[in-house]
DNA sequence: GTCTATACACAGATAGAC
DNA sequence: GTCTATCTGTGTATAGAC
């Protein structure tokens, strides 16, 4: 495992390099906001360098956002092994919550940065994106069928409102701070199943979160 | 009121009509993808005129930001009147939620192009938001102190996953939609206080929604 | 308050030697 | 595969007339 951070790694091809370094100024300050120059400089080339690996800068974002994308897809493809569509649904929903801190660069650009690709490769996003969020919304409508998730709201909007949750988080992880990526993941996912209201007045049970998700404590 | 949309709206100043189609466009294509000509064609006048109405492009900016800071300070400030914590917080999160998605370029810019500032008035503007988030926090902090919601996940983290949740809606709203701002809100909050597991297997008693936030079933 | 004209910097990208 | 040199478009912003 490489633990090195950012473009300046090694064991990695200049073409490699260019698109961990894209995903890092891409994301710190925008898409137009980037330049190619700074970007060769980043990883220790020229200018006119950068055209010999990628036919031009829009090449970049488009294979940025088609890797964030086959990320996640490969995170939601779980093979069936007939388990409770609720567990399914957790372990899609921590998985990509997981992928997309790992990867927060790339992941970050692909979320705001797909409006400045061309009509044609947005498209093209778009519509792998959007198998995607159809996968993890079709497990959601199983655990409604199954009696595991509330079926008074849509599932689009539960799918929509599980999207929100984990994709903002994002954009203010740490990984320096307090909390994995994994700590994080089982409180979020405990918010949204279990809600944050606290357990009804002791009825001499158990406070909760023994059959929830079970978050704990974080202090700080 | 005033129906009329976007930056070619009636009734205001040069300046604040600037001001309307800049959200615009920032949301649209970035900051730095959106340049000050495209912003005075869209206001109808030639791009010198822009700089009788406005300092810099980055003045766009940072008014911007302001401006939305203050809209949710003003949706935040509301009065003790000895009403349940999380009473308030519910008031507090769908307020947020209808002035950010009533003005989502606005809001949108806000919450991306805060890095496009120079480091001064990033300071300044992010010193703003912390406080709002504090404001938040700390009714939450209330509400848990009263039992009313769980205590077993850090304050700061309850405070984050409910921002998670209504922030990225700004990005997927659709003002023609099925769905009103005050029906997302309403579903959101439910997801958030009452989470998305199904009600503990009938005990006889009634589904669910009649103590929680009664999100209705949306269907589309 | 708006215009025409323009200064000046810097962007993405290419040519062609090594 | 990397370099130096350079083309060409376009960006923000200013000067100064009306």
């Amino acid at each position: 495992m490489n633990d090195q951070q950012g473009a300046a790694q090694t064991g990695l091809s200049t073409g490699e390099r260019l698109l961990v370094g894209a995903a890092e100024l891409f994301r710190e300050k925008g898409y137009a906001g980037t330049t190619t120059r700074e970007l060769s400089a980043l990883v220790g080339i020229q200018n006119a360098s950068l055209y010999h690996h990628v036919g031009g800068k829009e090449d970049l974002l488009y294979s940025l956002c088609v890797a964030a994308l086959d990320d996640v897809a490969r995170v939601f493809d779980i093979p069936d092994r007939g388990e409770e569509p609720a567990k399914v649904l957790e372990q899609m929903a921590r998985g990509y919550l997981e992928q997309a801190l790992k990867d927060r660069d790339r992941h970050a650009t692909m979320l705001t940065e797909i409006r400045s690709l061309s009509p044609d490769r947005r498209a093209a996003v778009v519509a792998r994106r959007d198998e995607n969020v159809a996968r993890l919304r079709s497990v959601i409508v199983s655990a409604q069928e199954a009696g595991q998730v509330r079926a008074d709201i849509d599932p689009k909007y539960l799918t929509l409102a599980l999207f929100n949750l984990l994709n903002w988080s994002i954009f203010w992880f740490n990984p320096d701070g307090e909390l994995t990526k994994e700590e994080i993941g089982k409180i979020l996912w405990s918010v949204y199943f279990d809600g944050v209201a606290a357990p009804a007045p002791a009825r001499t049970r158990k406070p909760r979160g023994t059959k929830g998700s079970g978050a704990r404590k974080a202090t700080g």
